[in-house]
DNA sequence: AGGTACGAAATCGTATACGAAACATACTGG
DNA sequence: CCAGTATGTTTCGTATACGATTTCGTACCT
């Protein structure tokens, strides 16, 4: 397979993996760039570009950007093109109150199934956040986050909800820094809110309790960035 | 733009309309088909069959498929093909929970929303289903049962979550018949549910409370289900 | 000078073509 | 008679090619 030369180094390492057809390669590689910000939100998806770019022609191009649309990371217009999902306040607004909702619903479904170790774990991520506090970054701060919260719900039972959720995650993603850079003083907050949701689950308080205080912990920080932003637009 | 003549009149039909790209006809085409149960779950979807049914290439049926894919109508195997989703038991349990959790949402977050005439015209619906409790037919039944849950969720002022609730019904659609035909002795429960859902609506009661109360209204229809089916397995 | 119409360039959409993988079948060797 | 391998057919995966559509720049008219 003699792979164009002037394929860039970074596809070619993701290409290189043990991934399978170069539709799913292509669909890793644009969403790995997106995610860790190559190609910033607004930045326009030319297919020939791309496909140049990553070694192999246009078909397989399409159908990643297809996928990618389909989980609302681009946003796609006939003939026209395609462009990185931009989060947009609004978006930003909806993606998070469904983010809430289904990741809520997914904390508890997922509740009885987390062990001690596990919550030793998201205990042990908890404690790095609160460290992190002191000499602040909002990336890292929002990457711990993450992880906190996927040791909570990656036991969900249901696929189609854990799917959504990490639907949502990635989509949040797509903001490159963090929602705490806008809104700092929620990141303390938040940190204590963890340990609260900690206890919850140890005390095995009953899932509608559960659902509840995950939930409400994400409104939190809607909030918090809405009236940070002055956003009147209220849904 | 010389259709080829073998093309089946229904997809003609259906190309003929105002509809854009061929990707977006295949698409629709291949929806309608399986909603409406020409292709049955596990039905062996070849693209180059299909393709010619329709009169174009392969190469829009494929991003159609994979859309279709991506909203869980079909599954997708590499190098093997597509068949029409099954709806597994497992699945459907999967589905219904997914469904009771962001419809539940959904319609709380669309209640303040609903006005009289909204609520009226659900009534009427309603009316119309306490009539078809006589001469019991499922599928009317079904067709009329979203409609009714549609007046009640449409406004929800967040897309995300509306076009989840959307994809949750067109994922049931598949069952070609309905959930009432498997648990008849649910539907008159239902009926009277939708009344209390209506009364909750117009006295303006909180979101909370519609939402479980929408939520508990579909998964009472699960359980009644599972219980019918001996499903042990319970998420 | 401002706006509109025309035309060229860029980019997308789809068809056709060929190579690769998976599955079914028949054949050969034990 | 059975097992394993070889072969053929089906179907998918991707590349290339060309037509269609949009967009942008420029020239012309008012």
């Amino acid at each position: 397979m003699t792979e164009t030369a002037t394929a860039s180094v970074v596809a070619a390492s993701i290409a290189d993996s043990t991934a399978g057809s170069k539709s799913e390669q292509a669909y890793q590689a644009i969403k790995a760039r997106i995610v860790e910000g190559t190609y910033t939100p607004g930045y326009r998806l030319v297919l020939a570009a791309i496909a140049k770019d990553l070694g192999f022609s246009v078909v397989p191009v399409r159908e990643a950007i297809r996928r990618l649309e389909a989980e609302g990371l681009v946003k796609f217009e006939r003939n026209v093109g395609a462009t990185v999902a931009g989060i947009d306040p609004t978006e930003y607004l909806y993606t998070m109150q469904t983010l809430s909702i289904v990741e809520g619903a997914a904390t508890a479904l997922s509740a009885p199934l987390v062990g001690e170790a596990d919550i030793a774990r998201a205990r042990a991520v908890n404690a790095e956040m609160r460290d992190c506090l002191q000499h602040f970054d909002p990336v890292r701060f929002t990457r711990l986050n993450q992880d906190f919260h996927s040791v909570l719900f990656e036991h969900c039972p249901n696929p189609h909800i854990l799917d959504l959720v990490h639907r949502g995650w990635n989509r949040l993603a797509s903001l490159r820094s963090s929602t705490f850079r806008f809104v700092p003083g929620r990141a303390h907050q938040s940190v204590d809110e963890h340990e609260a949701l900690l206890r919850l689950i140890e005390s095995g308080a009953d899932a509608d309790t559960i659902e509840k205080a995950a939930r409400l912990h994400r409104s939190a920080t809607l909030d918090a960035y809405l009236s940070q932003t002055n956003l009147k637009d209220h849904s």
